[in-house]
DNA sequence: GAGCACTGC
């Protein structure tokens, strides 16, 4: 790897310098500090090509940036965009992220390369926070924020530049965008002109047209009348394996490679395909640990069973071992588990301990830990799917792609060479995937109709996506749109019902529910319920404490169902109590935005029940006399789950809020409702029958 | 009587 030797010398540079500076620290360190960041800034690769990038981005309207891991892109290429004019008519370089950390970490940092306080010229913008200001040019956000954004302003109008960043991740969000913006970059170049001067009665919702001829570019927001448009630069940024899929889409957009900085990993794969990963996993933990010189251990497993039975037969193990060869210490890391959990795999080992770190996916890409030398990739990972014939979404086990794994290869390579253990033969990783399956083609599509339809994008089936979602999948979350009174028979989003649902940073139902609660004077409630049903559950029951926790819970519960317990806080998880606040006053404040009174049904929570008929009338089920239930819309048998209020109880009749499948398909957050409110308030569903 | 990968608005 050509570019170790840099990066080893820029390494020994930068401690000298920090010695030098620790010297002068009293009077010159603002200085000192600088001096250090343009020191670093010039040894990081993509400094090599800076003026070829700008060239680039002034002779292109879009740029694909190839870049792997340490290359500076994310921190360097806006500031050079910054210093290249590209803020010069208070135009506003954006640069989207899929994840909230990152875009936060990296503003931090770049303001401070720039010596501006955070929040000033550069800051950034997440759900819940917004850290900009008017002299912000350079935005860090989440691409679902700027998503968001343009449901106010269809064209983008304050970004010169928008750089989307990771998108080889393909998220949803990242997908949604591209689509957007090849649409806004094609209207802002050609249409500006002929848009500014329609007949604003043509205009409605903030119409944004794919076709530009005549009145169809109805897409004029007020915001826009007499402000020039100026074309808009597209930057996407890559990891190397798919850039062609993007420069394809984009025309055949130019792409920049831009040298990566990470130490080698040696790549081992088994002879033979293995039969057990588990067992493989424990053997390859134990022999690094025994063969092996000094450094932590990273696992990848597929979730968090896997995760407790792989720490379990460890320290089952290690008193075979020598008494001096039993310093290996686990520590589990999953999503789920409780954040001051999760901080101890931060911790460094005690000296001569190693540490092995048994993680999920969680690992690959959100958290980055220090100090692992060794990875282990049994080649598995767990994913969400989506059957779109009966709605459910399951998590399977399957094989990573290659992109995948060279991403889990590369967390050996952070701090020092590496090693990465692939628990199968090579011929094997020829045979995966390049990429993993783009979430767009497993997911439900409401939220994404609901969305483009918002945008005035009316053809969803002939919208340009990087990759075209499947047809069904378009047909069936219409047709749950069009059940909730979301779209009208033309498919058209309705009024007000779709508009206002589209405006709610919900789930469709979600946001119908509060639509009708605040009809049936019960809003004060349903925005509790709806908050606490949009986080992971809040109660926490470690195996340890199963019994103490069940007890704890009993307290809160309502005999009507979940749903009432939800309104009802000692074994809850803090984090998703604070998510569900957080999510609560700003969909309170939403409602308050439009209108609606905020108004509490008091002790009588019977319209509340009501309200949840007539939102969730899709997942409605009926007692069976073996006890087992029939969900209403999809046919399906299904059981409550044994952590619902409701298990023993067994109403005739309950609506609930979600089918998970796992030995059986279970039913979670139900309420019991009366079955002759379905024919009342969902009439569209449910007839009565003579 | 069960166990759910990870994000995001």
């Amino acid at each position: 790897m050509p570019s170790m030797a840099s990066s080893n010398s820029a390494q020994r540079q930068s401690n000298h310098n920090t010695d030098v500076n620790q010297l002068k620290k009293l009077k010159a360190e603002p200085f000192a500090r600088r001096q250090n960041f343009e020191q670093h800034r010039k040894s990081l690769p993509i400094a090599a090509v800076e003026k070829v990038l700008l060239e680039e981005v002034r002779n292109n309207d879009t740029l694909i940036v190839v870049g792997e891991t340490g290359s500076g892109k994310t921190t360097q290429l806006p500031q050079y965009l910054n210093n290249g004019g590209y803020c010069r008519d208070g135009g506003i370089i954006g640069i989207t992220q899929p994840r909230r950390v990152a875009a936060v970490t990296v503003a931090k940092r770049v303001a401070e390369e720039c010596g501006v306080a955070l929040g000033q010229q550069v800051g950034y913008a997440i759900r819940f926070e917004d850290v900009t200001s008017r002299s912000t040019r350079i935005k860090y956000m989440t691409d679902g924020l700027l998503l968001r954004e343009a449901l106010l302003d269809s064209y983008l109008s304050k970004y010169s530049v928008i750089i989307v960043d990771e998108a080889h991740e393909r998220t949803v969000h990242t997908d949604v965008l591209l689509g957007l913006l090849k649409t806004v970059q094609k209207t802002r170049s050609q249409g500006v002109s002929d848009a500014v001067n329609i007949d604003h009665r043509e205009a409605k919702n903030g119409m944004l047209l794919e076709k530009h001829n005549g009145s169809e570019v109805a897409s004029i927001l007020k915001q826009c009348q007499g402000k020039k448009l100026s074309p808009l630069k597209i930057i996407i940024m890559s990891a190397s394996l798919d850039a062609r899929v993007f420069s394809e889409y984009f025309g055949g957009a130019r792409a920049v490679h831009v040298q990566g900085r990470q130490y080698p990993v040696d790549i081992l794969y088994t002879r033979q395909p293995e039969t057990d990963y588990i067992d493989a996993t424990l053997i390859t933990i134990f022999q690094i640990h025994m063969e092996e010189g000094p450094g932590d251990i990273l696992v990848f497993l597929t979730g968090q069973e896997e995760i407790e039975s792989v720490e379990r037969l460890v320290h089952e193990r290690l008193p075979q071992l020598s008494e001096s060869k039993r310093k290996l210490l686990t520590f589990p890391i999953f999503s789920s588990l409780p954040s001051e959990k999760q901080m101890k795999v931060f911790m460094p080992a005690p000296v001569g301990f190693r540490k092995v770190i048994l993680a999920t996916n969680i690992a690959e890409t959100s958290v980055t830990i220090p100090g692992i030398k060794y990875v282990i990739d049994p080649g598995m990972v767990k994913v969400r799917t989506y059957e779109a014939s009966t709605g459910i979404e399951p998590l399977i086990i399957i094989k990573t792609s290659k992109a995948q794994a060279l991403q889990r290869s590369g967390r050996a390579g952070r701090e020092g060479p590496g090693k990465c253990y692939r628990l199968y033969p090579e011929s094997e990783f020829d045979k995966l995937k390049d990429s993993t399956t783009p979430e767009i083609k497993r997911c439900n599509l409401s939220n994404v109709i609901l969305h483009l339809k918002a945008l005035g994008i009316d053809d969803i089936i002939g919208f340009d996506f990087i990759e075209q979602p499947d047809r069904i999948a378009i047909i069936k979350s219409m047709e749950l749109l069009f059940l909730l009174g979301a779209l009208t028979e033309e498919s058209k989003l309705s009024d007000p019902v779709g508009q206002k649902m589209a405006r709610l940073p919900l789930d469709p139902i979600y946001s119908k529910a509060l639509i009708i609660a605040s009809q049936f004077n019960c809003l004060e409630e349903m925005l509790i319920v709806v908050a606490m049903l949009s986080v992971e559950s809040i109660f926490y029951a470690p195996r340890e404490k199963l019994e103490e926790s069940r007890i704890a819970l009993k307290s809160f519960a309502s005999p009507q169902g979940d749903h009432l317990t939800l309104l009802n806080e000692n074994f809850i998880n803090s984090r998703s109590v604070k998510h569900a606040r957080d999510i609560h006053s700003q969909i309170r404040r939403n409602a308050e935005q439009m209108g609606f009174h905020v108004t509490s049904c008091g002790d009588d929570l019977l319209p509340l029940r009501r309200c949840l008929a007539a939102s969730f009338f899709l997942n409605a089920a009926l007692k069976q006399p073996d006890g087992t239930y029939r969900a209403l819309s999809s046919g399906l048998t299904v059981q409550i789950h044994p952590s619902s209020v409701l298990f023993r109880m067994k109403p005739d009749c309950i609506i609930f809020d979600e089918l998970v499948r796992t030995n059986h398909n279970y039913i979670r957050n139900i309420s019991r409702i009366d079955y002759l409110w379905l024919a009342e308030l969902a009439p569209q569903c449910y007839a009565l029958q003579e």
